[in-house]
DNA sequence: ACCTGAACACCGTTCAAGT
DNA sequence: ACCTGAACACCGTTCAAGT
């Protein structure tokens, strides 16, 4: 699979590159400090560049947001592909969950980007994203197959549950975002469904 | 029960209360095609008034919110009540769990503004939050003692379940924030609770 | 081909001066 | 007692001018 987007390009003034460098160094210690809608003036400031230099590196704050992330939501996906050996289907998604959880919580606001990025195709993370819901997608259909999910669970389900669980984890406590996690992977189980009689 | 903070005070000048009110108008208008993060000085502009009339009467944020919204949160603090008498304590509570998000989701933004107000209790939100809050814990012990509730989910974990679930739906579509919410209200079943064996 | 920094339009918040 | 509007400090984004 060819990587999409425009990556540290092959050819690049010795320059233009070390900028570039500068300012996602300095974007991951901002991001870190301030969540990732921290000031991008401040990001520039930092890297030693002036502000039009990192509008030319990238264009939108997603489009920084995707390189500093690239390779950890890659290897989110690859986590995804690998689990499917896990002896236990269950199991397997569980973990990835969690795995994919923690992810999330990188910086803060990340999961708002996160959320917004699977539907909005025009993002720079949009691609990203996708990856990872079909690397859970294909968790989920195993367990499903196991008989220990829902069948009407989505990868759509999935992925707003992660997020939405790990948004509440980031507003309150780490430790209330896991018991969400756990309450949430125990709504998907194929048990007690609906009986809403009264 | 005596409410708390400056509500439109019994005395005040003509003008003042003018005021007072163009601007809870004019935030209600803002909020609702903006958001809760509009910006305030839109509202102070739409209401006719100087940038630091608004101060005067709202030093924050929060407290433009805590006026525009008491009424509503009080009916659902109500609600919640009310429905103690309602013959399935399961229904219940998942009625008024429907009715929390839908409160929730009144402007885009809220859910966050009111996630963080449970816990810093400087906000003008707090104590509306906390009545809330209360209000669920009630109809939660009471689905507990029915059994149809997991005996280790604490008033938290459901404030924190509707906040999350109504910012899923926020970010994607209403549809998938209800979808979120059912399975959500089901994890809370004291069923097959903890199988963490292989 | 890339960088610079000024320019523009927009904020939140404060506060002296008015009435 | 309340209102006004300027002042300050901070943004995101664009773009002509440089090298």
């Amino acid at each position: 699979m060819s990587t999409t987007g425009p990556a540290p390009q092959r050819r690049m003034r010795a320059d233009a590159r070390r900028n570039y460098e500068r300012l996602l160094a300095a974007a991951a210690t901002v991001f870190a400090e301030h969540g990732v809608d921290a000031s991008l003036e401040d990001i520039a400031r930092r890297a030693g560049v002036a502000n039009g230099t990192l509008y030319g590196h990238f264009p939108t704050r997603q489009a920084l947001l995707e390189a500093l992330l690239r390779d950890r939501m890659d290897a989110l996906t690859a986590t995804a592909r690998d689990l499917l050996d896990h002896p236990s289907a269950h199991e397997a998604l569980v973990i990835w969950a969690r795995a994919a959880m923690a992810h999330t919580t990188t910086y803060r606001g990340l999961v708002t980007a996160l959320m917004r990025s699977i539907k909005d195709e025009s993002s720079e993370l949009h691609a990203a994203c996708r990856a990872v819901l079909v690397g859970g997608e294909q968790l989920l259909t195993r367990a499903q197959a196991a008989g220990t999910v829902r069948e009407d669970a989505t990868a759509a389900d999935l992925y707003a549950m992660i997020n939405a669980v790990a948004w509440a984890g980031e507003q309150t406590t780490p430790a209330q975002g896991e018991r969400l996690l756990t309450f949430s992977i125990d709504g998907l189980h194929p048990s007690r469904s609906r009986e809403h009689s009264s």
